[in-house]
DNA sequence: ACAAAAGTGTTGAGAGTACACCCATGC
DNA sequence: GCATGGGTGTACTCTCAACACTTTTGT
């Protein structure tokens, strides 16, 4: 029958969490990464993360990593994967519950511990060699995330509260990798209703203000898929 | 910095696999249970899992156990979410990675070892009272499979091997819960290439014979969606 | 010939896509 | 007044959704 085997202490794995943080610097999307110390992956680049205590939740388990790293508490964040092959630890076997997190650049708090050359913030699309299995983990959690644009509302947790319509296009592009058309751009997302004017426009920067819009979260974030069956 | 705390062993959770094994029976989309028999939910039905072992990756683990209840091998598997509250087992602290799998009720061996009072299959429209989290676990299972098969191919993975276009059109119908246009149907799976004719027709049964199909696997799956930004 | 299931086309509505110019502001 | 980015409308195409009758077989 099944699950007879019940495994000894010393063959119980580890579990951990590892949070894959996003955020938009420089017209860039970029993760968050720290430089390891005391393992065979010293000195190498890796998502930050951690082992899951006691008595939290993994959810909980990630919220603290995440706020351990950026200080930021109020963000989206959502189960990726599990990744658990036999060797994708050398020293023992390690589960990672693996999450991705969106946080606006200007919500993190850069706290005075931080040194340049133990964490940083590394484009997706060139990324420095990763430890472990990181490297297949942020390639899927970029997968996910653009999957995620093209259905639901979530580009939105990349910017500050307030926005203009270009820089949420913007982000859209730079995720995305592709441009888009303006008008299109403008009439969809607002006709879908996820937005609300602040009445408030933008002054800083050349040319004419834009509007200011905010999320609505009362809004439906998702949107009907084209189904492949009628 | 992050990951200081290191879990002395004895505070290590334990990691299992579950496997929402789904099959469609007498026009009904069932799922596998089995009886519990040596811990607190002593009794109670609960969906086949077991620990996963230390040489074995996360997915061969899942294989293994839908093995092991159903005799199948080559079948469509996927992970579906971890669950991992503190105290989702009154008992210690376990941490379940929860797949779901797809199988054709006529590929299942019925082992001379099952017993109807230990193992049997459910109709997801009505559950019986289930162990642990495992309530949740499925529906969240049966949510997932009615989103994939909006969007993906994976419908064909409950039916034999050659079916006709009924059969499928059914079996989605018993799926999403609602009845679908035939013609519209038929016209859109055919013109998606994800099927070929196998020249033969069906015998059995009243009516006209149905021409039966195969799916083709090295078709393209996945359609695009309909995204919610141009 | 009749019961039972298989198979087949058309039309109207709505959404997607492509595309170019005027507007408000700061310097 | 000019440079800069903000903001706006229309026409074509394609996909979706609704809908009813004929065909093939077994009895």
């Amino acid at each position: 029958m099944s699950g007879n085997y019940i495994p000894p202490l010393a063959e119980r794995p580890s579990v951990t969490v590892d949070v894959v943080i996003f955020s938009l610097v420089e017209e860039d999307l970029r993760v968050l990464l720290v430089r390891r110390k005391y393992d065979p992956f010293a000195g190498m680049w890796a998502i930050p993360g951690g082992f899951v205590h006691p008595n939290e939740s993994l959810e909980q388990a990630a919220l603290r990593e995440l706020e351990e790293e950026t200080g930021v508490t109020d963000v989206y964040i959502e189960q990726l994967y599990t990744f658990g092959d036999p060797d994708r630890d050398p020293r023992m076997r390690v589960i990672t519950v693996a999450y991705f997190a969106l946080v606006p650049y200007d919500a993190i708090q850069h706290r005075p511990g931080d040194d340049a050359a133990e964490t940083g913030w590394f484009s997706v699309f060139n990324l420095p060699p990763l430890a472990f299995d990181h490297k297949e983990i942020v390639e899927y959690a970029l997968t996910r995330l653009r999957y995620k644009l093209e259905y639901s509302a979530v580009g939105f947790r990349l910017l500050p509260d307030v926005f203009t319509l270009s820089e949420l296009q913007q982000a859209y592009e730079i995720i995305l990798g592709e441009k888009l058309d303006k008008r299109n751009f403008r009439r969809k997302i607002l006709s879908s209703g996820i937005l609300e004017e602040t009445g408030k426009r933008k002054k800083e920067g050349e040319g004419r203000p834009a509007m200011l819009y905010r999320y609505r979260d009362d809004a439906i974030a998702e949107v009907k898929t084209r189904r492949l069956f009628p």
